[in-house]
DNA sequence: AATAACCTCAACCGCTATGAG
DNA sequence: ACTCATAGCGGTTGAGGTTAT
C-alpha cells in the first residue's frame, strides 16, 4: 500500500500566513492544546498543512517566545553550545529559553558566522583561521579599487583585500566627505548598536593624507595593524581584529583633549584602542574635526593597536 | 527617482527518528 | 520484526525590506 502524503497537498495555502490565519490557529491552540498536527489544520478551519501549522506555531505564534535582539551573553552561549553540539540547533534552542532552533539557526549564518570570522576563528571548526602570508597584505596596497559592497562576505575579505574608496563630493573644496555604510565598509566586524549609522569618511586633501582605507585579512588573529604609504597616499591596513566596535560604549564616554598616543598620530579618545573592562572595543570619535587640526601622515612604519583608534579619533570618520 | 545589489528571516522541503499497531 | 503515520530536525529558498549606485 502506497503511503499517503503527510497532508493534504491539494488546496492548502503555502507561504506568508495572514493575520486571520494566525488567529484561527491561536484560537484553536488555546482551546484544544498542541498536538495531532495532522488533524489540526481541518478541525481549525485551516487550508494548511499540518507541517506549516506546527512550524508557524513553534517559530512565530508560541506565546512563551522572545522577541527581539539576542544578547551578548546569548551570542556566547551559541557560540559554545555550538563548538560542543555543531548544527544540533534544536539541542541549542533548548539551552536558549525563549528561542527556537530556526531562529538560532538565522541568527547564526547571519551574524554569529561574521563575529567569529572577526575574531579570527573558523566557525565550523572553532579553531583560529589559517593565517594568510604578508605578500597577500602587502599586495593589498597596490591593488585596484572595488566597491565597499566587494567586501560584504567574510571570504572576500579574507582571499581579497578591498579597497574601499573615498570620493569627493565637495569640487573645489579641501575636503571631501563619503557616506559609508558601517556593515559595509567593516564586514567583519560586530556592531552592538548604530547598524545603520553613517560613517563619513574625511579625505583632507592635504598632501596624500588619506586616499583609501585598506582592509585586509591575514586571519591570524592578531592585533596588528600598519600604516604605509602607497603612491596615492596613506593606507590603513588591518589585520584581523578580535575587537568589536562597540558603538554603544565608544560613543558614551567624554572626549578629551586630544591625547598623544605615539609620535605617530593623536587620539581624541579618552581610552585607547583595545579593552574596556573585559571587552574589546574602539573608540569613535563625534567630534567634528577641520583640516588644520589633521595629523600629519604616519610613517610607514609598524604601529601599533592604537592606530585604528587613532584613525576614528583623528577625525576622519565621524559622526 | 529608479534600479541593482545585498541582507534577513519566515517558510518550505526532504530526510530521519520514534512509536503504535 | 516489520510497516507506516507522525513529529521533529537541519539545510535551503525566496519574498520583502534596506542600502548603494
Amino acid at each position: 500500500m502506497a503511503r499517503s502524503p503527510c497532508c493534504e497537498k491539494q488546496h492548502t495555502n503555502k507561504g506568508a500566513w495572514s493575520k486571520e490565519e494566525d488567529e484561527r490557529l491561536i484560537k484553536y491552540i488555546k482551546s484544544h492544546g498542541e498536538g495531532c498536527w495532522r488533524s489540526l489544520p481541518k478541525a481549525a478551519g485551516l487550508a494548511r498543512c499540518g507541517k506549516s501549522c506546527r512550524l508557524r506555531w513553534i517559530n512565530y505564534l508560541r506565546p512563551d517566545l522572545k522577541r527581539g535582539n539576542f544578547t551578548r551573553e546569548e551570542d556566547e552561549l551559541i557560540i559554545r553550545l555550538h563548538n560542543e553540539v555543531g548544527n544540533k540547533w534544536s539541542q541549542i534552542a533548548q539551552q536558549l529559553k525563549g528561542r527556537t532552533d530556526n531562529e538560532i539557526k538565522n541568527y547564526w549564518n547571519t551574524h554569529i558566522k561574521r563575529k567569529l570570522y572577526g575574531r579570527g576563528v573558523d566557525p565550523s571548526t572553532h579553531k583560529p583561521l589559517k593565517p594568510t602570508t604578508a605578500a597577500a597584505g602587502a599586495s593589498a596596497a597596490t591593488s585596484s579599487t572595488t566597491t565597499a559592497s566587494a567586501v560584504a562576505s567574510p571570504t572576500n575579505l579574507i582571499n581579497k583585500p578591498a579597497l574601499i574608496p573615498v570620493v569627493p563630493t565637495s569640487s573645489g573644496s579641501s575636503v571631501s566627505h563619503k557616506s559609508l555604510n558601517m556593515k559595509s565598509v567593516f564586514p567583519l566586524f560586530s556592531f552592538n548598536g548604530g547598524l545603520n549609522e553613517k560613517l563619513v569618511v574625511t579625505d583632507f586633501g592635504c598632501g596624500g593624507l588619506e586616499k583609501k582605507l585598506v582592509v585586509t585579512d591575514s586571519g591570524c588573529g592578531g592585533v596588528e595593524d600598519s600604516f604605509s604609504n602607497t603612491s596615492s597616499g596613506v593606507t590603513l591596513e588591518e589585520t584581523p581584529y578580535p575587537h568589536q566596535i562597540n558603538l554603544e560604549l565608544s560613543l558614551a564616554p567624554p572626549f578629551q583633549q586630544p591625547q598623544l598616543l605615539s609620535s605617530q598620530g593623536v587620539c581624541f579618545c579618552n581610552q585607547a584602542l583595545g579593552l574596556r573592562g573585559n571587552q574589546p572595543c574602539c573608540c569613535i570619535n563625534t567630534r567634528a574635526i577641520d583640516a588644520a587640526s589633521a595629523p600629519a601622515p604616519p610613517p610607514a612604519t609598524t604601529a601599533t593597536g592604537n592606530d585604528f583608534c587613532r584613525f576614528f579619533g583623528a577625525g576622519f570618520i565621524n559622526f
